[in-house]
DNA sequence: ATTTTTACCGACTACTTGGTTTGTTATTTT
DNA sequence: AAAATAACAAACCAAGTAGTCGGTAAAAAT
């Protein structure tokens, strides 16, 4: 067991490292070399842990991204407070963290997926797979919403889930050059906005 | 002047060859080998006409991109119709040329925004600088459609305008992968009711 | 105490990359 | 016709790249 925490220590701080490079310098511009330069570790060490280094940025994807995107855009959409108040809180946080990150370079899964693209289409589906499940954590924010009488009824719940997507990964693809402060206020004024115009009528 | 036809006809050939494979590949994940293979020509052709691949980069930026992006998403919202139809019909437009283009790989712009960021400050400025002649021609077709009554006077143009683009980036970004015509045909839905919202009020 | 295994080192290979340089050929210019 | 130049071809170079492999010190198992 203190042998597993080794390994697991190990592959854990290269993995930490490596998302950090691949994240600010993309994947096939970040060499393995530069990792291992970062930590003083060797080409001996990275081999004997991963097989690859597709199979390494996998195994970042599983283990760190996923809870990335868990703690930050999925459990704050959990409970039965108006969805629309949940989810425009939770996006105008994660901006504000992007904002105050003084190495931002955009939303990971996009990023990533734009990368991709058409080279490799294993870790393409892993990508699209993240992005569906926070879909269908905003279909159903959304449809609980509708129920519980915050969401006026004719809304179109997987219109507005992938509207708020496409938006954000817009704007956090304009936020990496530019103000970000600036374009965070306008972004969360419209999204505001939009929201207010499918918001239940109260019967006055 | 014959002789200076063959050099220009050369050039745009390879810019041609090389935007098509940067676009497809990545810039950083293209040679210039893989362009030349597919012209038949050779490094000395190369290095003959550009004298390094980053200006070989720029030089398409200046002459094939600029003018895609004037063609497709200025051009078009140019004129004194209702402004929120001009944009919302350029668009649907632009949405289904990338659709029923196979090789789609996302908006040009922001794909490569995404590949250049934090490593080429110059090529950034020019994507960055293309993207801004957007959103100003936006935020002035906006504001014409206030002044001749298409547009509520109390919208906020140049926060309509980057939430315009924003999610144009975004939905880009997630039709590359997934159903784009059902992407699509959602996301006109939701920007219809965004724009809806902000029209001017006809007195009944 | 001895063997085995873990976790790692670092030199090495095979290959790709952007870029240089030295030709070569057809076309102008003189 | 001779000289010059434009437009390429192709071999070449230095600097990287992912991945391999034999070795090794320390810990674990026997």
């Amino acid at each position: 067991m203190e042998k597993n925490l080794k390994r697991m220590a190990t592959m854990h701080k290269m993995q930490v490292t490596g998302l950090e490079l691949f994240y600010k310098q993309g994947f096939y511009t970040t060499s393995i070399d530069d990792i291992l330069k970062e930590l003083n570790l060797s080409k001996g060490a990275f081999y004997y842990h991963f097989k690859s280094k597709e199979d390494f940025f996998i195994s970042i994807l599983q283990t760190l991204v996923v809870r990335k995107v868990y703690s930050m855009l999925i459990e704050p959409i959990e409970g039965h407070e108006n969805p629309l108040e949940l989810i425009s809180s939770c996006i105008e946080e994660a901006l504000q963290t992007a904002e105050h990150n003084e190495n931002d370079f955009g939303f990971v899964l996009s990023n990533f997926m734009n990368e991709f693209n058409g080279k490799h289409p294993e870790i393409m589906k892993y990508l699209n797979d993240m992005l569906k499940i926070w879909e269908v954590n905003l279909v159903s924010a959304l449809q609980k919403g509708k129920f519980n009488g915050f969401v006026d009824r004719h809304v179109d719940c997987e219109g507005v889930a992938s509207y708020i997507i496409s938006s954000f990964i817009g704007i956090r693809t304009l936020m990496v050059e530019g103000s970000p402060t600036a374009l965070r206020y306008r972004y969360m004024q419209q999204l505001r906005f939009y929201f207010r115009a499918m918001a239940h009528r109260q019967p006055a």
